[in-house]
DNA sequence: CTGTTAGCGCATTCAA
DNA sequence: TTGAATGCGCTAACAG
């Protein structure tokens, strides 16, 4: 009879091999392979056996090994820019639970202000990354075109570029902007201002651009003020709009953290809000909902934001020909009325 | 001469291996990895036209066949808890940060609702990690064993065990629980209540222990009502508290979220902060220094808690003999001082 | 259904 | 300093 110590193995040997499964049970090394390859023919007498003794020894298969022919990883890229937003910690959250449940792994990269280590991303080359996607900031384009010679597919996450390579998941910011202009304008506001987070990006431009669409129908124009996307930045940014003789009767904030922001600044001058003045964030991040806020703002759709990102991904490297999904999705969100907006005379 | 075709490959092909710059070298691949092998000998003048050779072609070492022989992946698993408190992207952000300073990325795990997927963690193993942190979560005894028998150290952060393969950096939280208390005894309040976190975690145990033991030596009590570490349930824990006939004067809530959800209930119900009642946190997350409440609360050492925790773990891994950290770490925090708590005339 | 063989891309002996 | 040879642990033909 074979036993553990045949092959002068102890069952606390470290490393366990398909090779050593096969020794201890007299059969080849490929058999075990098959056990573990799904779809491969192996007679269930013999599987059971295997998965026996995998289990009673420890085996697993090493993944590197595997790896190495298959070409298969199951490692995803992601990159995750500001993570001082909580909207991007939800995301990082459901977004790895789902690549999980589709059976991939996520190996991190964090990108502190804007800034995407490029040696980092070539690092994950090295590690063969079936995909990557990248939120809220941009890779060079260096790094995109190598990635995209070795054809591994990226997905941005809320920002987009023109570049070719890049596919994009977006919620649609200008929708949101323009539909939160008509909106306060719907309510009798004309005064507006909007607190723009980082000018560089395509969030805080698409949201700013929606907003100024709407307000043009109506011939109105609007004060600007930059806010960072930081709570201290809007809040200071705020506190200007308030000084101001013409202070506005409603301010957009680019995100639901500067909103808070301009909500403190409001208190903190004795502005009330919503009766002297209407904030409107977005995100709808957890704090909005706190009663301390309760601030009107705008959704952005992550469960099917992260569905598309993934479906969109994993369609390109499960079936890179299929193109069922389009490369380019803009997702629409909605409109959370709470209680920092409120209807106006007009003829105030 | 060679050049770039003299092999049959073009310059666009997929995957250069090191054996394709040996070849358009006309060097044997093993000069080619000793290279890239930090500490191997190699000639200047070959080590140039390696490195240019490689530049030129875009090749880069396979981790995944170097890790086969190496044993080293350089890779680290991560397991997140609790996502949803602001703390955690912070650790999440830095801890990421930090390990690819030291040249290892990070793979992660997020344990939704205290539940860590063992198989996931399984998985790991066989992508061979080196080292696996835990934040804010436990792991079932059956997977701690299967990483020791592999001796893969694991690092707790903010958890601790009594298994002897778990290692732990762990704010001091009962230490920080005591001090709370004895600063409340000393500011004059004398009705104290604590909300309480999720009651299985070490944390909100030690924080409630800690401050137990300051109110003892004063021969005081405190009531007690629990938070689940959520906004919601403190606030509604909150309003409990506020509507006995023996209202507290000062509570502790065992994190910030909780501390939030306490002040915003005390101003639905118009009990002032901090004239009426005192409130103070736990962790110093970014919205307690946010105007609208400015908490009062206790800082966690991030850095050095996060520094603490890479040093344990990378002794373990690099010189798993050598035993210069303590296995077991208490860090300290520190009292912020804001404006949510009051000194109280002691004849109240 | 199973065993044999041949690599995946690389680091590491051992000679030269 | 370099090259030839070996094998890490595994999958994928190919026979049988």
């Amino acid at each position: 009879m074979f036993n553990l110590y045949r092959w002068g193995r102890s069952v606390l040997q470290k490393n366990i091999t398909a090779h050593d499964i096969a020794n201890h049970l007299g059969i080849s090394q490929s058999t075990v392979s098959r056990v573990f390859t799904p779809g491969a023919s192996v007679s269930e007498k013999t599987r059971r056996r295997v998965l026996e003794a995998a289990e009673l020894l420890g085996y697993r298969p090493n993944m590197l090994a595997r790896s190495l022919i298959t070409k298969k990883t199951n490692m995803i890229g992601l990159v995750m820019g500001d993570i001082d937003n909580p909207f991007y910690p939800e995301v990082l959250s459901k977004l790895s639970g789902e690549l999980k449940k589709r059976q991939y792994n996520v190996l991190l990269l964090n990108a502190e202000n804007d800034d995407v280590p490029s040696e980092s991303l070539i690092q994950f080359l090295g590690y063969n990354i079936e995909g990557l996607v990248v939120t809220d900031v941009l890779l060079s384009s260096s790094i995109v075109s190598q990635f995209a010679e070795l054809d591994i597919p990226i997905v941005l996450f809320n920002r987009y570029t023109t570049n070719a390579h890049c596919h994009t998941v977006c919620c649609d910011n200008m929708d949101g902007g323009r539909r939160i202009g008509e909106y306060l304008l719907r309510t009798g506001h004309r005064r507006l201002a909007f607190i723009s987070g980082d000018p560089n990006t395509s969030t805080s431009q698409d949201r700013e651009k929606g907003f100024r669409d709407a307000l043009l129908n109506e011939g109105l124009h609007f004060m600007t003020e930059s806010g960072g996307y930081t709570y201290e930045m809007a809040y200071e940014a705020a506190n200007r709009l308030f000084l101001r003789a013409d202070r506005p009767d409603a301010i957009f904030c680019a995100n639901d953290i500067m909103a808070i922001g301009a909500i403190d600044a409001a208190k903190k001058l004795g502005v009330r809000v919503p009766e002297d003045v209407s904030i409107i964030g977005f995100d709808n991040i957890k704090p909005a909902a706190w009663a301390g806020y309760d601030l009107t703002t705008w959704t952005q759709p992550v469960d099917r934001m992260i569905e598309a990102t993934i479906d969109l991904l994993l369609e390109k490297i499960e079936e890179p020909d299929r193109r069922s999904q389009a490369d380019y999705q803009w997702i629409k969100g909605h409109l959370v009325e709470r209680n920092t907006v409120m209807t106006r005379n007009k003829n105030d």
